[in-house]
DNA sequence: GAGCGAGTTCGATAGCCGTCAAACTTCGTC
DNA sequence: GACGAAGTTTGACGGCTATCGAACTCGCTC
């Protein structure tokens, strides 16, 4: 049954930051981290889902981006018409704090961007 | 075949610490990490087997420990005829710094000891 | 409104992973 | 040497998860 509301749709609702094992989980898939490092190398701002994956079809990409959302990593907003991705450093950070930037660093390590 | 070594035997390798992945993988599993608490609040010493699981069968701790071990997180010894793991503390901070720390005192926070 | 492009959802499938019991190994002890 | 305790390995099983193609939805644009 479509709802369809009038006004506006505020899309996908933003979660809390999960625990410690959703997170680590979430980040240990390397298409997920590779997105997680590509939104951060984006400096914070929403980024079109287009941009942040390479090698795997659309539908599995939408898969992960729902498994980030739901670990709390990230949030979905609307920008010009297209799906965008947030990552959301500060909050990762206040719950979680230092494990975000360690495994970033540790990722750039292993494979330095381009 | 039996080699039986008169000397002393070096047991199970000590891997390498591996890639990011791979050790997020491993922490990323509630008992393994509870493992890694208990072996973190051990000092940094070997620690029996038998003291570092609840709820689990011996040959799943078993696998854990395993699991742990290709991911260069713990090393096994033997102590007075009982095998010890060790959590290779200094060698994951060098490989990986900040990772292994942060995740530990995420965990506490979600469950303090004791 | 017809068509299109971008994402998401839906089934289906294959492989991996956590789990256990049972058998085996290796100690130490009687 | 026989027994027992502690770990490990093996084999099997169930559930989770990554993956894809196809169908669907939702905004734009013409």
């Amino acid at each position: 049954m479509s709802t369809s509301p009038a006004t506006e749709a505020p899309a996908y609702p933003t979660l809390p930051v999960a625990d410690v094992h959703q997170v680590l989980s979430a980040l240990a898939d390397p298409i997920r981290l590779e997105i997680v490092r590509r939104l951060s190398r984006a400096g914070g701002g929403p980024t079109p889902c287009a941009h942040l994956y390479d090698g795997v079809s659309k539908s599995t990409a939408s898969h992960h981006f729902k498994t980030l959302r739901e670990a709390g990593l990230t949030e979905r907003s609307v920008e010009a018409g297209q799906s965008c991705q947030r990552l959301r450093v500060a909050e990762v950070e206040q719950a979680l704090p230092g494990i975000l930037s360690a495994v970033l660093r540790a990722a750039d390590e292993l494979t330095p961007p381009q």
